[in-house]
DNA sequence: TTCGTACTTGACATTATGTAAAGTAACCCG
DNA sequence: CGGGTTACTTTACATAATGTCAAGTACGAA
């Protein structure tokens, strides 16, 4: 029984977390947040200097109970540059829906707050160095198209991925987040493997 | 000189672009836009309910000086389907610049404003009609690549052509507005577009 | 001259974030 | 047992921006 009672942190955390998500990430005030995780609103600037920094711990604490790391890591293992986006995509595109409301909160704040700006950037370009290493390992297979600069194809991948594609073709076109990735898979071959014949 | 001087809705429209373009959308308050158009604060809600209000007034006063919907219909006359696509493009994609920051602020309040909410959504409800009739155009062509069902091919041209696209590839990538032109033209054809042979 | 329209001025309400200070309760250590 | 530290509460206040309200002014038209 190590941990049936968190520790306040934790427990601030957690109520962040499961606001974010009922509520996409919009109309959650710092009252709220001290109310779910039943402390006072005083309390809550005792762990965090703000409002952008509890929102950017929330991400990586979300970050550790997921093992987001972890999975990313394991895309990197596959054998073949095909299997490899392919894997990659998998795991950064089904992360996806389950940081969407805390990822909102930030993207809203960015905005006005150069931290959540820069956490934000950070974490974009961990997903970035993904992409990266995906298009990499498709050109040391000599798979990569020869239409595509390296450079290019980056770009065009780490944008079909983003968060903000990912909304609005599954909230305003009604995809499921299953429909994305699978699209997601068959356009990034469409578009970087080159067919040798 | 019928306008040399402009009755005061137009000068709180006009500055409310002036200062949304000059800032990218932000750090623009009702106070700086009444400063900028030489009137009282006060003065701007005897013109606009609020905020919300007068943000969604300036893109459509945006619209009607720039002429948006002619330069949207000309790509309507193309002969061809593939022409169509084009220039539907060409004229949207050079579009997003013109509106960017107007844009990003609307779609900041977007989150917490129902009416902007409704207003953005409208907005690009149009451009998705123009998405619709180029992929219909190339389908009349029997241009369409038939891997595509028609609204597939549809929300995937749309979020390729969304303002969240275009400033990913332009702010985050270093793209240029025209960069991102051809490239979409490229790449639409690329996906939509049936190779006979 | 008077009336109405458009604008100004100044005061205030509201909402959310963030700061500050004093009080309390539990717990550890000597 | 007693004193101090820690974590939290309570209450009060500062600030920034939006939006409301009401009284005052200036000017043009009938």
């Amino acid at each position: 029984m190590s941990s049936t009672k968190l520790d306040t942190r934790s427990r601030i955390l957690e109520a962040a977390w499961k606001l974010m998500e009922d509520r996409l990430g919009q109309n959650v005030r710092m009252s709220d947040i001290a109310a779910e995780a039943g402390i006072s609103r005083q309390a809550l600037y005792l762990h965090f200097a703000n409002r952008a920094d509890l929102l950017i711990a929330t991400t990586r604490y979300i970050d550790d109970v997921k093992g987001i790391d972890a999975r990313l890591a394991a895309s990197r293992t596959s054998a073949s540059g095909i299997e490899r986006l392919d894997a990659f995509i998998e795991a950064w595109g089904s992360y996806i829906p389950e940081i969407y409301g805390v990822a909102r909160a930030l993207l809203a704040v960015k905005d006005t707050d150069a931290d959540a700006a820069e956490a934000w950037s950070q974490r974009m370009q961990a997903v970035r160095e993904g992409c990266q290493a995906a298009i990499a390992a498709l050109d040391s297979d000599n798979a990569l198209s020869p239409e595509w600069t390296g450079d290019r194809a980056v770009d065009l991948l780490w944008t079909m991925l983003s968060v903000r594609n990912w909304e609005q073709l599954t909230q305003d076109c009604g995809w499921t987040a299953e429909e994305f990735v699978d699209y997601s898979k068959r356009q990034a071959k469409r578009n970087f493997v080159v067919v040798h014949n």
